[in-house]
RNA sequence: UGCCCGAUGGUGUAACUGGCAACACGUCUGGUUUUGGUCCAGAAGAGUCUAGGUUCGAGCCCUAGUCGGGCAACCA
């Protein structure tokens, strides 16, 4: 069971009090209830942590379900998709299940409505119903169809069933009140009419129910104690009920709706309408592109679903819509990678470097930590020679004391290896610079324990060999949008906010040869770069890699000036309220739960910004309803400061100082007399 | 001019169900370090949308308002 005194989130909340109810927690159970008409993505991660943690935390079973009533958008495709995401984050059901499963309990369900006079057969036109149906804030009007006989609507559903009508030509819709405040209880239709193959029953039947008469019936089939959906389905709970009390049986258990907020991440959108836009636009290169906040975009990225599952516990579950920083996402990756990745060497942007006084065709083999955040990680090793490729970035012939890298004259370690020291630079027509000069300390390399080995040096390079290093092809990721919440503007389209430069493609890049071996999938550390993953384009011939996420950058981050993806500096919004009158009432408000030194300190601070107001200022708080406490105490304190500071006593004054002497509350008579 | 949700540091969540607002991310210092990473130590940052009310005491309860979101698909 739960640990004392952990706090639970409200759904858990939920579940604490139907148990502590009576609910036998041998009834719970949970689904996971996604339609397959695209991938899951980091939102849908959020729901299906909840469920599945749900059922891990009260040893329950939770169903994945396939909400498949729409053969118009459907297939297998992503059924195949979901069922591989959740598996690769972890999670087992216990029952694969589709509401296609149940369309002949339905049906059955829907005839016996029918007879119970509670659903009807309407023909009349999409356009025709939508405005009987009313707005928001005018009642709808009753379709002229809605009273027709018991056994026209049956007989005319029948032909819905046999295909004898029209597409779009007949729906069912249930008998509730077109009156009702909520629209979804204006005679919502149960049943339309799709004749189109579907992925599971095929061409069985061409008449589909709708998402509201399907899900909650499915719940009810499937006997899901707790059916947790986000906010938007929040007045869909109504008509959920309403179709419960129409087919429910007393011995069986009642499932109940119940609804959290979706979860949004900056700098991406998470509609599956959406994302498959920029699938089927090109934007992207499908719905795993490494950019897209899908699951399987996040895993071909380098994400891993432990990464996953922290996030969307750290995030939490709440009933606000919000926008999640999607630095906690990165905090989360690099926490993970941190402790698991090996570390090898890369250049992404490489310079030649070569160590005149190194011996000409010696070749070294070094021994570099596979991780030191393992004290039980081996170590693997690294070729060196006299020509080496280092990173462009990490060379200035001159630069102030902050730069901690490599200058003309200045000393830098390589990192297990050497250290150098630059001595000059070769530069083409252009002024490009094309090698670096250095002289190397022989005796100082890494691990040898010599004196000169462990002399302290400002910074440490990564390098590769020229001659061992291995061709690799880098693709480096930004945000693909450059707006914070792309979807949220009414006037502009998410596509607007397109980042252009979302993807990067390095094709020259060298690594250590160590990665040769590397499989799809695998994880390593840049050292200084940050995590990269082997994508699935690898091939013997090339290796390719997807930068996941770089390594936090206190040095990168001094010296981009305010980049797209840099933070807004902090608004000072206080700086209206900062006026001392205001300062007093804010101190003053919560003086009463005060005692001791946080008192001594509040009355202090009054009193100290009171020499900066006037009595105009204080005046209308002499009106402070009685129950104010707090803030007449505050006033009274000023007021102590204004008389001091020759403040004329008046009517006012002198009525207030006599009630509040008057007050039982002792604080403020007390304050009152002294000033009386 | 309807109904239903929601509102706590920059962000996301807490607050033992009414007892002097906590955690994480982010930001900023300092220390350690052969990764400007990690790790360690510390700091700044909200008085809980507003106004009334109930209470000895309100972020939690009540009332009204403000702001944000949802609801008029034969989508889910």
């Amino acid at each position: 069971m739960t640990e004392a005194n952990e706090s639970l989130n409200f759904i858990e909340q939920i579940i604490e009090d139907d148990l502590a109810n009576g609910l036998d927690k041998k009834q719970l159970r949970f689904r996971f209830p996604p339609e397959p008409n695209g991938y899951l993505h980091i939102g849908h991660a959020a729901a299906i942590c909840l469920n599945f943690g749900l059922g891990q935390k009260h040893s329950a079973p939770v169903n994945l379900r396939f909400d498949d009533t729409n053969p118009s958008k459907e297939e297998q495709e992503y059924v195949d998709a979901i069922r591989r995401d959740i598996q690769w984050l972890g999670f087992e059901w216990d029952t694969e299940c589709y509401s296609s499963d149940y369309f002949q309990q339905m049906y059955d369900w829907a005839i016996q409505l029918i007879k119970n006079g509670k659903a009807y057969v309407d023909g009349q036109s999409s356009e025709l119903m939508a405005e009987q149906k009313g707005t928001p804030t005018a009642p709808g009007k009753d379709s002229p169809h809605r009273n027709q006989s018991i056994e026209k609507n049956l007989d005319l559903f029948e032909r819905m069933k046999s295909g004898a009508l029209e597409e779009g030509s007949y729906v069912l819709r249930a008998k509730i009140d077109m009156g009702s405040t909520n629209m979804l209880m204006r005679d919502p239709i149960i049943y339309r009419i799709i004749k189109k193959e579907h992925h599971r029953t095929g061409g069985n039947w061409c008449i589909y129910p709708l998402y509201d008469w399907a899900h909650g019936e499915s719940d009810y089939i499937e006997q899901i104690s707790h059916s947790i959906c986000t906010l938007e389905f929040k007045p869909h709970r109504e008509l959920y009920d309403w179709f419960l009390d129409q087919i429910y049986d007393n011995s069986n258990l009642r499932p109940k709706q119940r609804e959290f907020a979706r979860r949004n991440l900056s700098y991406t959108i998470m509609s599956k309408r959406k994302l498959l836009e920029l699938v089927q636009n090109k934007t992207v290169h499908g719905w795993d592109d490494p950019r897209m906040p899908t699951i399987s975009g996040l895993r071909r990225r380098g994400y891993t679903p432990e990464s996953i599952t922290k996030f969307s516990e750290v995030s939490g579950i709440s009933k606000r819509d919000s926008v999640t920083d999607v630095s906690l996402l990165e905090f989360c990756i690099r926490e993970d990678l941190n402790k698991t990745a090996t570390r090898v060497m890369g250049v992404l942007n490489p310079v030649k470097l070569v160590l005149t006084n190194y011996p000409e065709g010696k070749v070294e083999m070094l021994q570099a930590v596979n991780n030191p955040e393992d004290a039980a990680s081996d170590t693997h090793e690294v070729p060196f020679s006299k020509e080496l490729l280092i990173e462009r970035e990490d060379f200035k012939e001159e630069a102030g004391n902050k730069f901690f890298r490599l200058t003309i004259g200045n000393e830098v370690r390589l990192k297990n290896a050497y250290i150098i020291q630059g001595e000059s630079v070769v530069k083409d027509a252009s002024g490009n610079i094309t090698e670096i000069h250095c002289t190397c300390d022989l005796d100082s390399k890494s691990g040898s324990g010599t004196e000169a080995s462990t002399r302290k040096v400002k910074g440490t390079l990564h390098w590769v060999s020229k001659q061992h290093a291995l061709q690799a092809e880098v693709r480096v990721y930004d945000r693909l949008f450059l707006d914070e919440a792309p979807d949220s503007h009414e006037e502009k389209s998410f596509m607007d906010f397109i980042n252009p430069a979302s993807l990067q493609v390095i094709k020259n890049a060298y690594v250590e040869p160590f990665l040769k071996d590397a499989s799809v999938q695998d994880k390593f550390q840049f050292q200084r770069l940050g995590y990269f993953t082997l994508d699935l384009d690898s091939s013997n011939q090339q290796l390719i890699f997807n930068k996941t996420v770089g390594l936090r950058d206190s040095w990168g981050k001094q010296n981009t000036k305010s980049a797209p993806n840099s933070s807004k500096p902090p608004v000072q919004k206080g700086i209206d309220q900062k006026n001392p009158l205001n300062e007093i009432k804010k101190i003053s408000k919560k003086y009463t739960n005060l005692s001791g030194d946080k008192l001594n300190t509040a009355r202090t601070n009054i009193a100290k910004l009171a020499e900066e107001v006037s009595f105009e200022d204080i005046e209308p708080l002499l009106a402070t309803a009685a129950k104010k406490i707090g803030t007449r105490i505050g006033v009274t304190i000023a007021l102590g400061v204004l008389l001091k500071n020759g403040q004329q006593r008046t009517e006012n004054i002198n009525a207030f100082i006599e009630k509040a002497v008057q007050d039982a509350n002792e604080l403020l008579s007390e304050e009152a007399k002294s000033i009386q």
